[in-house]
DNA sequence: GCCTGCATGTAAACGGTTACATGATTCG
DNA sequence: CGAATCATGTAACCGTTTACATGCAGGC
């Protein structure tokens, strides 16, 4: 319907297993973190939403059969996961072949400040740059250490390229940026300042 | 006080010379717009709270003296310019010491489609790289196109240093995802996919 | 006079985060 | 038992976008 993308964000992520609320959190602060972020505040009621529309169904795990009972006594339904249903798989597949809006909201604030830095003086300007470029070398360290793990852990995981290529995309960003730093440092070294 | 940096978006904006709000939205739009954006429903409010702190004042045109005649007989003010005062570039240089926060929001529609291509088949997968690809050698081209025409028209501003590394971040972002497209494109070739 | 564009503004809706409330479970 | 943690949920708030309302200026 709208533009609402954390439908999708949850849609697919149940497509790599069923999971309650509580474990998509998990997933998307420890999976995907770094280019998608969820909050509780709208997980539940998007996933209670797709629910009604039925492109999400309680899971009622398949193999180990928790009996109707055993899930009777549960008064309030802990941990109940969720899986995709075919009409979200084709909700979720729809979404995928529309073409991606390149970016929501563009908000750079290291390029705002730098824009203006000349009013700050350059020592203000290169600490800015200093802490700018600490950051994308300490999230080099966590993409690299992300990805060895991949590689250990799930290489056969059919989804494992695309894990890779997401990965790709953060290290090839951010080893620009570490570059530009080092140029932005070099020209405000040169750059008359106040 | 908050979190809130269209303020320091406008304080910053006024320094390079007094603007109306109709000017600074131009200014977001057309200046720089590729790491800023603001909306009138932003813009106004926050310029008239920002008067109420003294941070910025209705511009009383110096060299031009309209004279207060002229000035009394628009009933309603039309482009009325704000200039920032002295409280203000202290508000502003204050918020550049401040370190800035790395990203606002991380969302990034093109990686978490990617992230679950596999469900979209090949082809799709395949058009979202395609599009993205052309979408940052569009943008590779309006940089270096600003840059042209920025070492042409103002080589001698006191900001253009800074100006041209906003740019430069545009430029070296862009073509490192250029060039992660095209390995994208590999991967995705050799993938297996339903 | 009338239309088009300039300019200022605002109301409503939206997407999202934060902080809190609540109950259930586990373990010392 | 009591404390810590797990898990679900919600209300309030915040920043932002969108769409619209208004009114003035200049040209036909």
């Amino acid at each position: 319907m709208t533009k609402n993308r954390t439908r999708y964000a949850i849609l697919g992520a149940l497509t790599v297993k069923p999971m309650s609320g509580y474990d998509l959190k998990r997933f998307f602060d420890q999976g995907v973190s770094f280019f998608w972020a969820e909050s509780y505040g709208q997980i539940y009621p998007i996933l209670k939403q797709l629910k009604l529309e039925g492109l999400v169904a309680e899971a009622t795990a398949r193999p180990e059969e928790p009996s109707e009972r055993a899930r009777a006594s549960a008064p309030h339904p802990r941990r109940l996961p969720y899986c995709i249903t075919d009409a979200g798989r084709a909700a979720l597949t729809q979404w995928l072949s529309a073409p991606a809006e390149p970016q929501a909201r563009r908000r750079l604030e290291i390029l705002l400040k730098l824009f203006f830095a000349r009013q700050g003086g350059r020592d203000v300007a290169m600490r800015l740059v200093a802490d700018f470029r600490a950051h994308h070398a300490a999230l080099i360290a966590t993409y690299d250490a992300t990805e060895a793990r991949l590689r250990a852990e799930h290489p056969d995981h059919p989804d494992f390229p695309f894990w890779l290529l997401t990965l790709s995309y953060g290290q090839r960003v951010s080893r620009s940026l570490v570059e530009w730093c080092d140029e932005a440092v070099a020209t405000l070294a040169a750059a008359p300042m106040p």
